[in-house]
DNA sequence: CTCCGGGATGACAACGTTGTCAAAGTAGCA
DNA sequence: TGCTACTTTGACAACGTTGTCATCCCGGAG
């Protein structure tokens, strides 16, 4: 920047003025300095400049996700970096793999990056750390789950009413032998889903037989194993909710396995990808990445804009795409 | 920080070699400033840091890619945020979606944060406006693109190679009429990709018949109607050579829907999520994302390490995933 | 002609940190 | 005791930028 105001003949402050387009600088000396600039191939350095700001903005949000890579945190990040970049704002992102310790070193590892804002989808239990950072001035907002021991704006898929309205979708299709195929329970979204399953079980008047369910199954060959061996109890159940993506697809291979994929009725919680494309399609209860992430980055700007209204928690509906799975009678 | 100071009774400078962990600080000193930190709840600001340090770091790395949201560039950054983590660094990531203006303003808005390297799977056809870029010492590894008119170092799948094994792999099965779908021809792997796809006919003399082609197409739908209206001409194409995930998908869509999936023969190149549970299971050229975000992330890392070797070219092998629909006879 | 107001520009300090170098303290040795 | 050599600590400038305030210049009013 000296080297663009000495090539400019102009001081230091008039190049600061010209890059920030502050009124009062003469056409003339705007050309110059533009053009200084251009032949120098000079950068403007954000972090010096944030430094110095009186709002101390630095352009750059945090989001923390369970995993970059998995299709459902994918497009969530894509959704909050096309609200950011409408402001010029860039995100950083990290994976956390369900571990707090990782949760935290990523925060602190935000926070010495001076980011002005946190999407995050959290994997520990308390996130009463969170305040102090939130007193240095940085927005969070969680998304997917909630938090806990803080208040703090939240974005949330309607996990309960989702999972009510696919078991109610086998019920009203004849079943009452419906088993249920969970993640891990300390998982909040995991365990709403299950309260879901055992609320509309009842609301149906159906009994609640604990025989049927599976909890903290992870991964796809759990879940097979897990269907194998529901499947093989007698009464069989004659559907199956599986309350996750990959308990799904688990769920699906074991029924393909055994010949039953025509017999035995499958809603899933979570779309997946080409699911209309398979024999029968699953039927699933969708969740909207995209909406959530939306909704999450324009609560994230709203705060960073001076919005000091009381919390938000915002519920996210599902949406039941029928494909045939889900259609089976008993 | 210089609350820190005073709160420990020391100086500045004191402060800022305990949190550097510099050697030769009384171990009673060390902790009663890490005491003050604690109690002050302070954080350290990365950027200042970096702006004052000799080597100007800021342990952060800039990603551009196609699609921040889809499964392989998904796949890809975290393969690349894995490498990183174990060096404390952070990666910002942003999407171009084919927008070659987009391509520079992220450059721009990575060289603002002075990011210590950049990956980037470009959609411009012209890179020399990164000689500036390299110069001011950042170091950029390209990855799924090649660039042009800048030598770099890239990361590429083996697309040529791939598209010809995936047509002899037809062509071993009886083929002789084997039609061809290919993504926007302004994008170099799909350009290499139909490359692959007439050197292989020639190698095993098979006649190049245009009318079996159709290029440019962007997506699904395209793909479906365009495998409809191949399936149409006389003599049919009895073989399909899918040159991308999306039109392998609406290929596969089109062959369900006129109940010839079972007849004509189908090999795409990129895997797809779930391919193996469809009826036929879709065989494919599998790439290999998170090989290729590994060794992307391996080579920056190296240069930053202070590599000057002359630049590396990687080719990531394709795999061959049989499965079904491409062992079909004709 | 002087004085005032307002717009354009620049000098300088400061943001939070680290590199440099000097000062102070300690131990060892003749 | 006096000297050197070494270890530990601190004062200060500097990194690249912007906020504050002072200065300068010009036109117009009295």
């Amino acid at each position: 920047m000296r080297e663009v105001a000495a090539l400019a003949g102009v001081s230091l402050k008039t190049v600061s003025r010209v890059i920030n387009a502050e009124p009062g600088v003469t056409p003339e000396l705007t050309a110059r300095v533009g053009a200084a600039i251009e032949r120098l191939d000079y950068r403007h350095n954000l972090w010096a400049s944030s430094l110095r700001r009186t709002d101390g903005k630095s352009a750059t949000i945090g989001l923390i996700l369970e995993d970059i890579g998995n299709p459902f945190s994918a497009t969530l990040h894509r959704a909050i970096e096309d609200v950011a970049v409408k402001r010029g704002v860039l995100v950083l992102a990290g994976s956390l793999e369900e571990d707090e310790a990782r949760e935290r070193e990523l925060v602190s590892a935000f926070a010495s990056r001076r980011v002005d804002g946190l999407v995050m989808m959290p994997a520990s239990h308390d996130h009463s750390y969170l305040l102090n950072e939130r007193k240095a001035g940085t927005a969070i907002v969680f998304v997917d789950r909630p938090p806990a021991f803080l208040d703090a704006d939240t974005v949330l898929t309607d996990n309960l009413g989702g999972a009510r309205r696919g078991v109610q979708h086998l019920a009203a299709h004849g079943h009452q032998r419906i088993a249920c195929l969970v993640d891990l329970q300390s998982i909040m979204t995991a365990a709403l889903r299950y309260q879901g399953y055992r609320e509309e079980l009842e609301a149906q008047h159906l009994t609640y037989d604990p025989g049927l369910v599976r909890v903290d199954l992870r991964g796809i060959e759990q879940a097979e194993a897990a269907t194998m061996d529901l499947l093989a109890r007698r009464p069989a159940p004659t559907a199956i909710f599986a309350a996750q993506n990959l308990l799904s697809i688990g769920a699906f291979r074991a029924l393909r396995r055994l010949g039953l994929h025509h017999q035995v009725a499958l809603v899933g919680f979570d779309d997946i990808l080409l699911a209309d494309l398979l024999d029968p399609g699953i039927t699933v209860m969708a969740q909207d990445p995209a909406a959530m992430g939306r909704t999450a980055a324009e609560l994230l700007f709203r705060r960073l804009d001076g919005d000091v209204t009381p919390t938000a928690h915002r519920i996210i509906p599902t949406r039941l795409i029928e494909r045939g799975s889900g259609e089976i009678k008993p």
